[in-house]
DNA sequence: ACGCTTGTCTACTAAACAGGTAGAGTTAAA
DNA sequence: TTTAACTCTACCTGTTTAGTAGACAAGCGT
């Protein structure tokens, strides 16, 4: 799962992209829009002015906004910023790989050579995705619970 | 990320999935060959046999075996049995499904619809794979760190 | 029936992390 | 020089993770 921080920072980002080059726009307008605490906002959004996603503005008037173009941010790289790693285990992060405590020798670990294969897939994807993308949601729910009868259950 | 616990199940069913009709495997052979604390290795084990996947044969020559052939385990259910879920967020979740806390409505949330869409892609590779599967891990590391210079560095 | 081996179950705990909050300080436009 | 912003360090509280302890139950072989 992806943190709640990891969430508001998403759409956080998405906001200050809907606002791209409409001058700076402030963080209780953000909390408020995407209904995030703003005490915690502030911790989030600060961070990403530190790590040069967004660009801040002091004083009256101030507020946030993108450093670069939406189109430029690719969710890949906002996971990668925030969580460390796509991966869903260190061993299988191509740009912050650790070994797993308690494993077994790398070479012979199925699990990462799974984890390796599906990291790759997400990455390939959520790398084609950026802010700038509009993402339709999909319809209600209901008939899409198929698929999901197997050998177990 | 996966959990320690998850990453223990899976390596563990491997293991009983590599010793398929070879009679019950004992708790301190799969805890020594698959590396993992013997005492947490019970309650897992314990969990599985509750859930339906494992078989436990106590007393004299007893241990653990699966319950079905490892052909019919996917992956896939394997991580929806301890995680609840595929899905990054809870509103992505195909069957289990939940309102994320401090969200936008959900038709209104892209976040949601991407993480929809991510959540098939990894369903659709997870089921693909099961414990029958013979799984390559790839070669070393390093010319695999390209792709990843981006506009954020 | 006995004893050994092996699994089962409930409870507990230490440490880390998640999700926030408080509040004093700094900036810059009007 | 006021005031509406952002910034920073510190703190807090509840939950989850990763285990451990220890008494108990069940088969197998003799």
């Amino acid at each position: 799962m992806l943190s709640q921080k990891t969430r508001y920072t998403i759409r956080a980002l998405q906001h200050l992209a809907d606002h791209w080059r409409q001058g700076p726009v402030r963080l209780d307008a953000v909390a408020e829009a995407q209904n995030i605490p703003r005490k915690f906002l502030t911790v989030i959004l600060s961070e990403l002015v530190r790590e040069g996603l967004v660009i801040s503005h002091r004083g009256r008037d101030g507020g946030y906004e993108l450093a670069l173009p939406p189109v430029d941010v690719r969710y890949g790289d906002i996971i990668r910023l925030t969580r460390g790693s796509l991966a869903l285990v260190p061993c299988a992060s191509r740009n912050a790989h650790e070994h797993c405590a308690n494993c077994l020798p790398e070479a012979e670990c199925r699990l990462r050579g799974l984890m390796l294969t599906l990291r790759d897939e997400m990455a390939a994807m959520l790398d084609r995705m950026t802010l700038a993308d509009a993402i339709t949601v999909e319809p209600p729910f209901a008939d899409e619970m198929a698929g999901e009868s197997a050998p177990l259950g």
